[in-house]
DNA sequence: CATGTTTCCTGACAGC
DNA sequence: TGCTGTCAGGAAACAT
């Protein structure tokens, strides 16, 4: 399940791997699912472009298209295509000759001869086009895409704190919402609250400004931790050079149902929350 | 508007 | 062996 550091492991991969790259044609599955743009969209705003840049923003893997050829060829728009990997999702750079796996909906071919294909067993991952307003070339090509909510790694203790005010729903829900946080999936919330010390269910409003200081700086060491050693490798994860990551092997409380705490030996608790399983230690967590 | 619940999907796994 | 049932979960749709 790739939340934010899987997902910026595999763009920094793509990113190196092809950045100038320029798109000569695509292919597009017949399952409709993972098409949220229409496919004669996709199949547009791609096919000629050249990949400007990749990046992440959330759980969205970025790919700025720059129109191919000289400016003056049309008045073709830059763009920026965006996939959200849902659970399983998948971006893969092969060899046009190598073996087709099952579940493969989009097949972008490159001008060197390799492909970028999207996998997606589950289909719960999403391809779309991001486009400047009709008739208006945009000014910052590489900022179509804002995102949904706030980037955990770059906010503020103070837009932080403001983020959950007011709101009686539990802390593990907030941090789960896409339209506060984005980034932030199921791992890392129970592990960002592991840190702070904090149990999932409290009521993120009547969270203390001592506790969401906390909470903040637990979440984004567990991110930076986990962008270093290339994400957790749960289930199938692997990054677009098919390396697993390590942060599993850190995992203070995710999927540690029963087994002791690495602190205090406490059995670790698993309850439902959002209808998530939910992880916590009872004793170091209040 | 805020919050909770259901739905979409397939692979993995338990139980018989 | 092979069938059935259950579960996992991100985010959107729907209900309260």
């Amino acid at each position: 399940m790739p939340e934010l550091p899987e997902v910026e492991t595999i763009a920094r991969g793509l990113d190196r791997r092809v950045r100038g790259a320029t798109i000569v044609s695509v292919w597009l599955g017949e399952k409709p699912e993972p098409f949220r743009s229409p496919p004669a969209v996709l199949e547009k705003a791609l096919t000629g472009s050249h990949i400007a840049r990749v990046h992440r923003v959330g759980k969205h893997i970025i790919i700025d298209l720059e129109p191919a050829g000289s400016s003056h060829k049309r008045e073709a728009a830059p763009a920026q295509w965006l996939v959200h990997l849902g659970m399983t999702g998948r971006m893969l750079v092969a060899e046009a000759e190598a073996a087709v796996l099952p579940h493969t909906h989009a097949i972008v071919d490159l001008a060197d001869g390799r492909q970028l294909r999207f996998v997606d067993p589950r289909r719960f991952g999403r391809l779309s086009i991001a486009e400047p307003p009709a008739a208006q070339a945009s000014a910052e090509p590489g900022k179509l895409f804002r995102g949904t909510g706030r980037e955990p790694l770059d906010i503020s203790q103070r837009d932080f704190d403001a983020l959950f005010r007011g709101r009686r729903t539990p802390i593990k829900s907030a941090l789960l919402n896409q339209k506060l946080l984005h980034g932030v999936g199921n791992i890392y919330a129970d592990e960002g609250l592991f840190r702070a010390g904090i149990r999932p269910r409290r009521q993120a409003g009547r969270l203390s400004h001592a506790e969401l200081a906390r909470l903040r700086a637990g979440l984004q060491a567990v991110l930076q931790e986990a962008i270093v050693l290339g994400g957790s490798s749960v289930s199938d994860y692997v990054d677009s050079d098919g390396q697993r990551g390590f942060f599993q092997l850190e995992h203070r409380v995710y999927l540690r149902t029963g087994e002791p705490c690495r602190v205090c030996q406490t059995p670790i608790r698993r309850i439902l929350v959002a209808g998530r399983g939910t992880h916590y230690c009872p004793n170091c967590q209040k």
